[in-house]
DNA sequence: TTGAAAGCGGTACCAC
DNA sequence: GTGGTACCGCTTTCAA
């Protein structure tokens, strides 16, 4: 492939000046014909600059390291979409990978990411007892967290869940549910944690007790939402309604009740959280909590961007709106 | 941050020193007491070997490219897992992109790559008329197509669809149906086409006619699914059996099953193709042809990091097995 | 308006 | 067993 040096050969120039042209630096005045000579030359040539030598010499990649717990998870490719669009437009390349929520996983590629000398990070692995947050500030790497937030840093996009939990709960309590169970996420995170004390505070405000037997901890997949539902269900009495963490954990719900033999609404009232596409895949349809899936990624690499190239952001943090979307899977109990 | 420098002006050594301990070598012999210091050197400067010089010297950069229609189709994050998986394995990692079949987005996602000078390329755009594999081979890019194959290249990693398609729609007409639609995919790509084409494969070896309004053709999405799903629900004689192009399609047949009043199965068949995970959350499970994704990923990985190191890949190309996967989505007819 | 040259941070060949 | 050094491809300061 050719470089800078055989455009300026062929040009019959010196490499410094195929340089300017190619950059185009408005300030710098070129003659014309030198000019014209230098981009035929690359024409012919099919000079592609080196983003490499060029990152070597500026101190600079343009890239930003993005990392989700697992892309399967259908909240991530939205929230990535929304991202890499914001940071293409600006001119970054995004490299992504999945955790697992394993920090040995995570701190690898954060290792990675550092020896490729990006410009910044995207974190939606948040955890609540982070050693990241810390690893990435000694190292001096911008960084934004989406999602879940953790103590450490100022700069992150998330929604209020506690407020989301508390709203989910106080709908099925105005239809009249007093059994209401919750399948929490991981408690490790934030979002997990914040969902169950909205869970807390809703059945507070209404004066219901607080069982902890109706309370499962569930990972963010279906599968476990089944085997926690599976759980719930066999109690006596049988909650009435079921709050899940997640739509994933949801959707393991409605599979689990529906082997028990239990009706969605009818015997059982179900609310998710984030509004997943699937949400409205199932029978009945899902009610859940909306969450802008593609603005929290984009305010994210906005964020980042920001914080790299200005070294501080304006507007953060971010707290975005989540909305109660009532659909067909909440009704009042029956007995 | 450290260099390589730093490290040898505090160890008191040569820079080409530190290279050969910090690389590991094994063919060269390193007298221990030089090799501690320099390792405690580089433990107390926290240095970090530079991947963009080491790139650049090295005239390789350890980043293949992946290039996806749309990250939101659940059925390539599976791929992207397996893919990712094997990549990292073999010390590469994946910058990925979505293209939205948009022949100059994937243009310029390429260009971004080629002057980034990535190592190679995992496609899964392909287009039945394509441009771009002859731009890579121009450019001499090893690359490898998944999922969708076209002319121009023997290096991909593909199921059979004409073979799976016909396989969908025999079973429908084992079941008794003959009044058998399709949506099919975006017909300029091989997956669409070949899907179409076993289609009317299993309809001339079963002696039905094959009529054009029994097709509709939508591309990969759920909302285009609904939409054609509308139309051939309107027919008059009205079809009993859909045969969708993938799930998501299938997902949009559901919805306007239910709108226009119809049960699944008891008045409509439904098969699907890809067997997503969505596919068990819907009510009734639906029947659809098993296509092993995270294999797909992981073969098209290998095949591509062989590419690249070797210059030529042994087990290429790669047909994987698919299965028909009978769930609750089809029963015989009722009339 | 253009050229010369140093240097970004490594690697590897050639000495000693 | 270790040091010296040229070079990967580009940018930028300084000089002409």
């Amino acid at each position: 492939m050719a470089t800078l040096r055989d455009v300026a050969r062929l040009a019959g120039v010196d490499p410094s000046t195929v340089s300017r042209v190619v950059n185009g630096d408005q300030d710098l005045v070129i003659k014309e014909e030198t000019r014209q000579r230098i981009l035929k030359a690359v024409e012919t040539l099919g000079y592609r600059p080196n983003a490499i030598a060029r990152s070597l010499r500026l101190q600079r990649t343009r890239t930003i390291g993005l990392l989700v717990p697992d892309i399967c998870n259908p909240f991530f490719p939205e929230v990535i979409r929304g991202a890499e669009a914001v940071a293409s437009e600006a001119g970054y390349h995004v490299i992504f990978g999945n955790t697992d929520d394993d920090p040995a996983k995570e701190r690898r590629f954060i290792d990675t990411l550092l020896a490729a000398r990006c410009d910044g990070l995207i974190l939606a692995t948040a955890m609540t007892r982070d050693q990241t947050i810390e690893y990435l500030s000694e190292q001096g790497l911008p960084f934004v967290l989406v999602n879940r937030y953790t103590l450490g840093t100022d700069h992150y996009v998330v929604t209020d869940n506690l407020q989301a939990g508390r709203e989910a709960v106080a709908h099925l309590i105005e239809l009249g549910h007093r059994r209401i169970a919750h399948l929490a996420g991981p408690l490790f995170t934030d979002t997990g944690l914040s969902r169950l004390q909205g869970y807390r505070t809703a059945l507070r405000e209404a004066g219901i007790t607080f069982h902890s037997a109706y309370v499962e901890e569930c990972d963010f997949k279906e599968a476990s939402g089944y085997e926690g539902a599976r759980r719930l269900l066999q109690l006596d009495p049988r909650p009435t309604a079921i709050f899940a963490a997640n739509d994933l954990i949801a959707i393991g719900v409605y599979r689990a009740a529906a082997e028990a033999g239990l009706r969605i609404p009818d015997d059982l009232s179900v609310v998710g959280h984030n509004d997943i596409p699937a949400a409205t895949y199932l029978h009945p349809q899902l009610t859940t909590i909306r969450v802008p899936l593609n603005e929290m990624g984009r305010s994210s690499a906005r964020l980042l961007v920001e914080l790299i190239e200005r070294g501080e952001a304006t507007e953060t943090p971010v707290v975005l709106k989540t909305e109660l979307v009532v659909r067909g899977s909440t009704a009042p109990p029956r007995e």
